[in-house]
Order: C-alpha cells, then structure tokens, then sequence
DNA sequence: TAGTGGTCTAGACCACCAC
DNA sequence: TGGTGGTCTAGACCACTAC
C-alpha cells in the first residue's frame, strides 16, 4: 500500500514533504493525544520511504512539539494544552507584576464583518467574522479587544452559544473548529484612548493607552486571527522571552 | 588517526559526546568564523564514528546555533553572527516600522557601582559595573540605557578602550569576556519621562516613556546582565514572536 | 516476547561552491 | 573539477514498554 504526499511541490525533498503530509493529517484530527500515530516502519511502508525519512520527517514535528516520542511505546500527537499555552500567549500582568492571570471575558459584538485594511492584509481575505470583547481582571476592565477571524474558516461562529465562550478563545477555536494556533506575532506600540474604547476601559480621552497586535498562525502556518488589544498604559506589563 | 572524546560519561550517546567535543573545542576557540571546521568525512575518521554519527552532533550544535552549514563549502563556528542575533535581542523599531536597524551608541559612564535592589536581585550579586549609554537613530535620541554587569564576570571592564566599544555590547562580552548571551527576558511597562531621562532623549518632563527592562543570560543559564531602557513612548515599537 | 523508538553504520547520489 | 554539505537508503543492534 502506498499514501500519497499531500499536494505540496515535488522538488521538495522526501521527508519535508511527509513532515507537510503528517502535519496536515494531525490537524485533521486523524490521531488522539492517546493513541499512537503508526510506526515509523508502518510510516515508511506506506509512503514508500525509508525509516530514515521517517525519522527526519517526524523529528521536526518533535521540535515543533506537534509530536512527542516515547520510547517502547510509540509516537503521539501532543495535546495541545491551552493552559500553558495561553499563558504564554497571553502576557499582561497585574500592574504590580506578581500574579499572572487569565483576565475574564465579556463579549460585546459577534458578527460577519468587513474586515478593516490592516486585518484584511494578515489575514487575506476581508471576509471576516469580527469579535469585540472586554476582558477584565478582579472586575476591572483592562483590555478592550477587537478580533478578525476569517469566516471561512469559522463558518457557523455566529450561530454558537454565548455560553461556549469561556475567558480563552484558542481552546473554542479547537474544539469547534478544528484550529489550532500554533504561534503568533504580537507588534506593541503606545498610543491614546478615545470614544468607545476610552469608554468602556473608564479612561479618560488622550489617556496614555498600550495597544497590542497580534497575528496568530494555524500549524500549516496560515493566518488564522488578527486582534487588537487596547488598555491603560499605565497598568500594561508585558514579558517575553527572547532566545 | 583516531581523536579522544573529552572527559564524558562513555554511557552516553557517541553524538553526544562528540558533541560535547565539539562543543569545547569551539569554546577553545580552535576555529575561527572564517575558516571551516574539518568536513564531516574527516571528523567521522579522526573520532572514529560514521558520517551520520557526526551529522547528529553537527545537527545539534547548528541548532544552537554554535555552528552553521553552508552547502558547498562547509560547517563554519557562528560567532560573528551577533549582527543577527542582536537584530533579533533588540526588536525598538523606526515608528513607521519600517526598517529594523541598529542604533548607534554613545557611552556616557561607564564605572564600578553598586547595583540597585533590582538589578541586584537578577544578578545575585551588588557588585557590579555600571554602564550609560545614549542610543541614537539617525541622530536623534531614541533610547537610554543603564546596564549593570556582574564586576567578577567582566573583570577589567572599566580598562577597556573607548574605542573597543561599538554599537553592541554582546559582541564585547564575548569577544573581551567569552561571555555569550544566549536568552533574555524583557519586560515592557510605560512610564513618565523625568530628570537625566527626560534631557537625554530631549523630551519634556512627564511625556509618555516606553521601559524596558531586560535580565539576559549565557550559556548555562546563568544571568551575566541587566539593564534598563528608555525611550520615547509615541515612537515605541516592540515585536515579539511567541510559539 | 513482540513491537516500538534510539542509536549507528556504510554506503549512494545530488546540489552547490570555490578554484 | 574536487570537495563540501544535503538527501536517502537498507540494513544492524540496543533500550524500553506493554502485554
């Protein structure tokens, strides 16, 4: 028996093209966190490829910590977990710089949206379902969001319950829609409140304001969210790791 | 003729002790940037292990970007590369965000000093080197520095040359110290511009101040700097990537 | 004990670079 | 053209895990 390589450029060696085809299968959902993908000798039968091959092509999906080896026992997809995940994608602190905390989450708008120029260019396409939600910590709004996610992708969003939506959009993004943000892109920059945004933030207008946009990517690297998040300058803690 | 492994539990992996090897032998400083490293063929030979045995621990150290392949003419050490690693440790960008460059550097003071409670609770040490620097884009003022190092890692800092200093200091740590930045941990507030601040980076007192607070490590985990950064908030860009 | 990943070998051919 | 890294193969034996 012999798969095939997902569609992808054949002068592309052999095992960055299985490493595409895997990935792709694994975003699918075509293996549990619990079950073993097959062997690596199963792995090269079907795709008419050496173990070797195999092993390249799954070690850079170990790297990328799609994957996770176990020895004796097998490969397995790695459970995304969201948890730390979002800890990590989420930064901002309480202003004295202890406790990180998943702020809570209102949502203010829900809606098929015409994407504006900035998000259409991450995203590529205008088509968009736009979310505005007003995060909190301890009761106090802190972070005013707008976000754009490509309708495509999120057809039927508009038709979830309010009650699917907990504090952390990536987790919902999975299990309803398959997609799972991999990485992302935040720009930082400083700027002022002013009509909605001052508004529901409890700033005054001209309030010294940090602004945070993100571009988040899908495992295959396509754009799957642009935000824009807005809070008091005055309360903004951001850390990140640089390697 | 067959090379020794350095002193390394002969339990482990042959690709982990010739990495290891290697490793040493670059820190020895045996090869130089321009020159390559002796061809995987020869290494194989001379350690007495297969060609693949080598690419492991080649693999390994390119990943940590000890070393770097260059298809058709060999494995070069990687250290001048600073260029691009500091492209990458300093992310302040023209406002538009246009073009990332390297700020010129302008050395105010440079002396032995007791470090501040917080610089002092990141380096584990108050004896350290103290460090002012004015950063300049174009010939404006964009960011002031105070850095504290540790005063027994970088001894003999304060007799360095002037003129040994250029736009970047990780370069000087390692090239004068053999201390190679390898992680840090920025930290991003805004703040109000004041006193030797403000009159740096001619801003009027109060105006809106970007911070940056960076502990960057080595090697071995170990943090070997501190520093605080300034800047002008309305010119403030920051990107990050987060996996 | 059977099956898995982990290590290692000894080749092959190709793409690229410097001379 | 000769040497380098880049890809790929088809094996081998070992360490570990599950049953």
């Amino acid at each position: 028996m012999s798969a095939q390589f997902t569609t992808s450029d054949d002068r592309l060696p052999a095992y960055v093209r299985l490493r595409d085809t895997l990935a792709s299968r694994i975003a699918k959902g075509e293996w549990t966190a619990e079950q073993p993908i097959p062997s690596e000798a199963r792995l090269a039968e079907a795709y008419q490829v050496s173990v070797g091959t195999v092993r390249k092509a799954v070690d850079g999906l170990v790297n990328e910590r799609l994957l996770e080896r176990r020895q004796g026992s097998g490969t397995f997809v790695k459970a995304p977990s969201f948890d730390a995940t979002l800890f990590r994608f989420f930064q901002l602190r309480e202003a004295d710089g202890s406790q990180l905390s998943i702020p809570s989450s209102k949502l203010i708008l829900r809606s098929r949206s015409k994407a504006p120029e900035i998000a259409a260019a991450a995203l590529g396409t205008t088509d968009t379902i736009k979310i505005v939600r007003l995060r909190s910590l301890s009761e106090v709004p802190v972070l005013f969001e707008e976000i754009y996610i490509p309708a495509e992708e999120f057809s039927g969003f508009e038709t979830l319950d309010d009650a699917d939506f907990g504090p952390l959009l990536y987790p919902l993004y999975f299990e309803k829609f398959g997609v799972l943000v991999k990485r992302a892109t935040d720009d930082l920059s400083f700027g002022r409140a002013s009509g909605q945004v001052a508004q529901q933030l409890r700033l005054e207008n001209d309030a010294p304001l940090a602004v945070i946009q993100r571009t988040a990517f899908d495992i295959e690297n396509k754009p799957v969210e642009w935000r824009i998040a807005r809070g008091s300058a005055a309360k903004f803690r951001y850390r990140t790791e640089i390697t």
